[in-house]
DNA sequence: CCGGTTTCGTTGACATGTCAAAGGTGGCAG
DNA sequence: CTGCCACCTTTGACATGTCAACGAAACCGG
């Protein structure tokens, strides 16, 4: 692996920085959630599955929607479902497939967690950028993200 | 919860894709990171420890350095012992602590990982970015991370 | 010194994620 | 139809992190 160039004194600072953000930001934005009985991880599972006017998904699109494994959304569903947050049905079309619906106390955790977290999300984030450091994370962010994987 | 005001249009693209930044540029350095035969998290472990001359942190002052838990920190270093890449001693001055130092393995590990890892970052991020770009993100990114917990 | 309190690192139970394998279902070529 | 192959979700083993409790050691007021 010859020819490195290292990073400089700016990049390296910067680098630093972003990672400590990367670190700092979800942890808290995830305690102040916690704090309202979800997890992270939680609150994400349940605001998607609320955008389908009828609550439900199959769990492949829900996976992919949400960039998750199924693996991984398997698994989570299951502790979800356990904690009756939200229920899964055989998918009558394919017999393999499995679709899932949020319960009725899935859609009241949502609704009584959701402003809380917006202000979490505002108390320690949107509300100390200006307009234009807002507009340029976003556009920094889609660019490194659509970077091929 | 009353009167919180929900993000606006704008202010919920950034969000959002703030957030895909924050899942996709960590899992992409870390695959890299792996192809090497290290995780993350080793990497950071190696190149901490590796900052001192001696190579040797207490583990309580490596767990602070790292914004890690010490039980965090415990077991991965048990982990890491069992591989061979860190050995711990007990601390001669305080019978309760315990010191990490880097062997020659753990050093060698690092060195050989360090050159990818760069690339990783430059290719991933770094590259993608001008100078002004660099510079508000680390303004930005500390000023964030520096509000209170 | 002494006894209570603090601090230390470790440990165990548990939550969450990854990966690979399994078992059932669907689709299609022949 | 039938046999194969691809796809679906689930599952289990394992890796990693959190949290609380523990025993040992250090500290400290009296």
């Amino acid at each position: 692996m010859p020819e490195v160039p290292w990073l400089t004194p700016d990049e390296e600072r910067a680098w630093r920085a972003f990672r400590r953000l990367l670190t700092v930001l979800p942890a808290r934005t995830a305690r102040d959630l916690a704090a309202l009985g979800l997890s992270s991880t939680d609150y994400e599972v349940l605001s998607t599955l609320s955008e389908k006017p009828d609550r439900r998904w199959g769990l492949r699109d829900l996976a992919a929607k949400m960039q998750w494994s199924r693996s991984r959304l398997s698994h989570h569903a299951a502790r979800m479902e356990a904690r009756g947050l939200l229920e899964r049905t055989e998918d009558v079309n394919d017999g393999r497939g499995s679709i899932y619906h949020l319960t009725d106390e899935g859609f009241a955790a949502l609704e009584q967690a959701a402003p809380g977290h917006v202000r979490s999300v505002r108390d320690r984030f949107i509300d100390h950028l200006s307009a234009d450091e807002l507009t340029t994370l976003e556009t920094i962010a889609n660019r490194i993200a659509d970077l091929p994987d």
